[in-house]
DNA sequence: AAAAATTTGTGCGTATGTATA
DNA sequence: GTATACATACGCACAAATTTT
């Protein structure tokens, strides 16, 4: 058996993508702050490659609305607008209830078990006040059973959207220390995937996101922000 | 009273722009077609600009999913998969439907007249046998409830969508001279916003855009092409 | 009103992949 | 299968245009 054959072709990486990744992970996690301008030069400097590749990067993440430019003037990172929060989320469970409707049947114990070890992971995760970890084993959670679609635009979609919610969903978390993650929603639908039942499993994916969702709209109304 | 207050800001135009929606009607319209290789030296000397709005255009074209680059080779216009269009159809009449959630309570009669008078000039222009236009007023039927809808995040998904379907729908309707277009289907929706029956509004809409993704699947199967 | 900062657009050399001998 | 030649995209440095201070 010749074992190069096995071997992964070697996938060239773009330096746009790179700093498309960089800069998108900034962004998300806050190292860029809402509103924060972005200089290509700066970047290029910072990250030791040419300008090209930098401007490439920003153009896609205004394609995908993380970052704004004006005209001959100025790039800064787009701010949370309340509005979008809403939009995001209804959007988010409306795709991911889809993607429940085409995977449904395929799922096995394995997924079940593996979902529940990811949910203790995102439990724990709480107790330590470890939110960005958590925000990912949510992330991760969601990604266990949407994977099994074979809707392949949807998954790209939905990943897409959940970077838009994890920034959101980071950046309140990280102010509203009292906010805490669905562990025991997603109890609820490891349930209603092992009862085999489709509509309590679609409304409780459904549940989940309206109740992350009203935790931050909850927030926005305490602090007075809307 | 100073009129030139009232006047709109001049919007700027960047050439990138102009190059992305003069290619994507190319692709659309399919004066591209699929596999077709694209240079942007080519491109460039044809609309006498410089390589790099060309290349930013390809490069959003590409993250939209209309063409594909192999790194440091070619360009081409991405061919139609038979497994991506039910995919796009699901998730465009699931997300249309989210709109029309969204929408239907504010929808007027003088909206319901002219969905009629757009859904009457579909009718003729599929008796002419201008197949360019029919679908263009059907996108156009479509776009008269779903504007109303406050979710600008949507609005902009299933724009995009559109487009996708828009080339897949011209595609296959020039070559099936026999698939006809959706008038009947659209004075069921328009009959449902009149009941104010938002059930069966949410239903006939699914009903016309599953029956959109039929005729193209039958037309498939016929042709032995799947 | 002018200068400074920043984006936008141009041209060019290089690296990579593909076809051909 | 190998080496060579060719085509194309990739990245870089420079110049122009425009907005903001």
């Amino acid at each position: 058996m010749n074992y190069l054959h096995m071997e992964q072709k070697i996938q060239r990486t773009f330096i746009r993508d790179e700093v498309y990744e960089i800069l998108l992970d900034w962004i998300v996690t806050g190292t860029l702050r809402a509103d924060q301008q972005i200089r290509d030069k700066e970047i290029s400097k910072q990250l030791g490659v040419s300008r090209t590749p930098i401007r490439e990067a920003l153009l896609r993440l205004e394609n995908e609305g993380f970052v704004q430019t004006k005209a001959n003037s100025s790039t800064f990172v787009t701010p949370i607008n309340y509005d979008e929060i809403s939009h995001y989320y209804s959007i988010a469970y409306t795709l991911e209830k889809l993607a429940v409707e085409d995977m449904f049947t395929k799922i096995t114990n394995q997924h079940l078990k593996k979902m529940e070890i990811v949910n203790q992971e995102m439990y724990h995760s709480i107790q330590k006040g470890e939110y960005f970890t958590a925000v990912k084993k949510d992330t991760e959670f969601h990604a266990l059973f949407i994977s099994l679609s074979s809707n392949s635009e949807l998954k790209k979609m939905l990943a897409n959207l959940k970077q838009k919610l994890k920034r959101i969903e980071l950046f309140y978390y990280d102010k509203a220390k009292g906010v805490h993650l669905s562990f025991s929603e997603h109890k609820k639908i490891i349930a209603a995937f092992k009862q085999n039942d489709m509509n309590l499993t679609l409304d409780s994916v459904e549940q989940n996101w309206r109740n992350g969702m009203e935790r931050i709209q909850k927030y926005l109304i305490e602090k007075g922000d809307m």
